[in-house]
DNA sequence: TGCCCGTCATCTGTATGCAATAATGAGACT
DNA sequence: AGTCTCATTATTGCATACAGATGACGGGCA
């Protein structure tokens, strides 16, 4: 048949690296949920492209830990429940710990100037109160920290865990006071990576997302 | 066609596994050199299988970080300096020094048991030097101390990366005297976990797999 | 009534064909 | 002689077709 209705976004070139960002925000961002069955038709059918392609793109979400593949088996969107939620908080607090740990024995100037200001500008968000502003500074506030590792690998891993925990942490910054608690906690962090303290940057991040995990668990179980 | 003469392979059902494996350790033993370009029709021919799950299988080295892939253009063998060896080993020590200390704090008493059981009989295999069935144990080993750990995200981050390094360890138990100190090191790390002395259990799973990645790219870069 | 087995429907795994893009080489023009 | 352009070719991207596997349903038998 004629798919000569395809959006020219064919011309992209990357139907399929799309179809793993747009089947990866779904997953993060709640709309599918843990265990729900990914089968190929569906989303074929969803994306308008034959099972090929999407194929590919589960197989890539398979290798990215988004997803769970068995032979002969459907996809499935891996398991985040709640006994495994302890579990992961435990491990990204890990994660984090040791982040900004390297992160103080690694980061040039230029990462750590570009971290203090950053961190000085949030104060900004903070008083402004606006949740939505501050969780995007907030995650790029984490992507710094692992990308301060100098280490791909930690940031392939911190950035998955933190991936599959986001729709558990959204509503966070929406509880009282959160806003600026968290800043005081990144600022331990930032003043610890400044002063090259790596012990003391590892501790803080370790506490600043267990304090993190304690405030969404009790969203989490809300849900239902 | 007939493609009658498939040699039964075809019927463990997971043949893209087979060949990311194969792939991956042409990669890593230098049978396929850096910046060689993979493309789809020779792969196929020479795995005897259509494009389609050569193309599976490349996605997958890709997200693996084996192989680089941009749109309408061979994927190419990355050198293992692109493919963050050392980042993967890092991280690896890291994880294990985390999956140690959280079992010296919370294994219980048959995890420990067994572990020092499993650890004692390995003892044998050392004597009877043969690499093949100590590295089944070696395996072993590891996940017990990811298990140990209670925390099936971690158990999942750790096997997952050790899974990618595997094709760099391959070798690692054929050099000389290699199996005997690999037992040491991990009497360390067993004595430690059953003093439930965490900090150093930490500390012992960190240097043993330091040790394992210096082994490893010697390996590695020899082949040049 | 309950269990077992066979048939069928559904879905994954693989092959093949067609369209589109990038690489390559020949020819013409400066 | 060098370079730019265009045509040809090699190779990727996607769609469709077919084969094998898995699970569900229903009928037969104890």
């Amino acid at each position: 048949m004629t798919q000569a209705k395809r959006k020219t976004v064919t011309r992209t070139g990357t139907t399929v690296e799309q179809m793993v960002r747009a089947i990866a925000d779904m997953i993060v961002s709640g709309i599918m949920v843990p265990g729900e069955r990914l089968d190929e038709l569906s989303l074929a059918a969803r994306f308008e492209v034959s099972r090929t392609p999407v194929r590919e793109a589960l197989r890539e979400l398979g290798a990215m830990g988004l997803v769970g593949r068995e032979p002969n088996r459907s996809a499935i969107v891996k398991n985040v429940e709640e006994a495994h939620l302890h579990a992961m908080f435990e491990a990204m607090a890990e994660l984090e710990g040791i982040c900004a740990r390297l992160s103080a024995m690694r980061m040039d100037a230029d990462e750590r100037h570009a971290l203090e200001r950053e961190h000085r500008a949030s104060m900004q968000l903070v008083r402004a109160g606006v949740p939505e502003g501050y969780a995007a500074y907030n995650t790029e506030f984490h992507n710094r920290l692992y990308r301060g590792t100098h280490n791909d690998h930690l940031l392939e891993l911190a950035t998955q865990t933190r991936a599959r925990l986001a729709p558990f942490r959204h509503a966070q910054f929406r509880l009282s006071g959160r806003l600026s608690k968290s800043y005081e906690e990144h600022d331990r962090i930032v003043t610890a990576i400044l002063r090259a303290d790596a012990t003391a940057a590892g501790k803080a991040a370790y506490d600043h997302v267990s304090i993190v995990s304690d405030a969404s668990t009790v969203f989490a179980v809300a849900r239902g």
